[in-house]
DNA sequence: CTAAGTTATTTGTATGAGTAAAGAGCTGAG
DNA sequence: CTCAGCTCTTTACTCATACAAATAACTTAG
């Protein structure tokens, strides 16, 4: 029953287009709720009415209803029926719900609210790491600069190459909360840089700031491992600002 | 369809009792996984035999499968079956994970990454909350102070009064996915409390750093908030070393 | 007017049948 | 021997239907 070792670099888990029914409706629903087109407090329709009109069974429906639940977004009781639940109880920094928002088109004050979270965690984050990173984080972290540099964030080898950067440091922190927690917030700045690079493709070279970061976490210096990291973030702020207002 | 205005304030949502099989078989099998009784790359039995092995009807067992998948426990595809998936992708913010996980005798490591992370959150939400608490808010905090000084920690009013001092501090953030974070924490540390309570009864007086905090968010002074909350976190810390000791 | 009991509506649970996906193994060509 | 392609078989997924449980709203006795 014990798992194989090496299960953990399978392919992915689902390509965009192969999705279950239960698994689309409730993408829809959530985007729909993180659109606000079902506000807190909302009752849904029956499962009977809903489920046929949504052209589903009604077992399919309701499993979409429990993933919302789990999630935060509904409560669903006998007699009451199934309602969205007030915004303070939904979980923000469930990668679901966070593609899904970016989905339905954020707000500003949100996209805001995700970089002053950025703010306040990926520093301390990276100077965790500088105090606790091993010879093999080092060697990935280079590895991934090099190619960064090599492909640049236009190719999607670039990219991923950027997305193995962060997680390392993330890994090299060595604390499984703060590392879900970053990883969320990672992937949904990732959608900003999509969402922002719709209307003009980044200028700035993002090389120089990763070195400074890649530098100080080599050498072990905490305090400057964390002020890279601040200035990362505030740049990548400063960019997300201005295609914001664009 | 509008939800009527004042709804937050009904009834809780399920008493400890009252919990429907769906739920409490993703209960009782999240804390297993997060237990390690089943670990990352094990893969479940066939959903016939273990709903028969577990006396529920299939519906109710897929449905709690939903529930954990939505949380990143477990991701199931026909053929291959139901497999936990490596800690990496758990959602370990998620309330339900958090709550599972002390029920399931969370390891010592676990523990000491929540306070690592409660060390790196709290004390800037604090901050932000002396930079932005309304009168509202610090009303409420003085009323949950006043309450918490009356009844103490011992009772469950008391108990409840802390809580609403830290919430709202957390409102007055104004940061939405913050909130969402820290308030699961929040959660989590108070199933600590709770755990560290079984063995000896608090002996410190928890009033004056909470008093020292609640004076600088009134003051507005971002900096004193930000240090009162760190010290406070600090001083949590201690005692949850010393009751791990013990 | 209050409180206890009744009713009706909605979700929850159960079961059985049939569908679709995806790895395992076979087969045959190179 | 290697590998591409096909078939086969296992497993989760979907659907339809029936019945159970919970509970808000109503009704009625006091």
């Amino acid at each position: 029953m014990r798992g194989d070792p090496g299960f953990e670099d399978i392919k992915l888990p689902l390509a965009s287009g192969s999705r279950r029914i239960h698994g689309s409706v409730a993408r829809d629903l959530g985007i729909a709720i993180l659109a606000g087109r079902y506000a807190p407090g909302d009752v849904l329709p029956g499962e009977i009415e809903f489920s046929e009109q949504l052209k589903v069974s009604r077992t399919a429906y309701r499993e979409a209803v429990r993933i919302l639940s789990a999630k935060g977004l509904v409560e669903s009781r006998p007699r009451t029926g199934t309602r969205v639940t007030q915004r303070s109880r939904w979980n923000l920094l469930d990668p679901d719900i966070l593609a899904w928002a970016f989905e339905a088109e954020p707000s500003e004050t949100f996209i805001r609210d995700l970089f002053e979270l950025r703010m306040i965690v990926e520093p301390a984050a990276a100077a965790l790491a500088a105090e606790r990173r091993s010879g093999l984080d080092i060697s990935r972290m280079g590895h991934a600069l090099e190619e960064m540099g090599r492909y640049g964030l236009a190719t999607e080898i670039g990219r991923a190459a950027d997305q193995a950067f962060h997680n390392t440091i993330l890994e090299a922190a060595r604390n499984g909360p703060l590392m879900a927690l970053s990883s969320s917030i990672a992937a949904a700045v990732t959608w900003t840089t999509i969402f922002k690079q719709r209307r003009s493709a980044l200028p700035r070279d993002p090389m120089p700031d990763h070195r400074v970061l890649y530098e100080a976490i080599v050498a072990g210096d905490v305090e400057a491992a964390r002020a890279a990291m601040t200035e990362l973030v505030r740049l990548a702020l400063a960019d997300t600002e201005l295609s914001l207002k664009a």
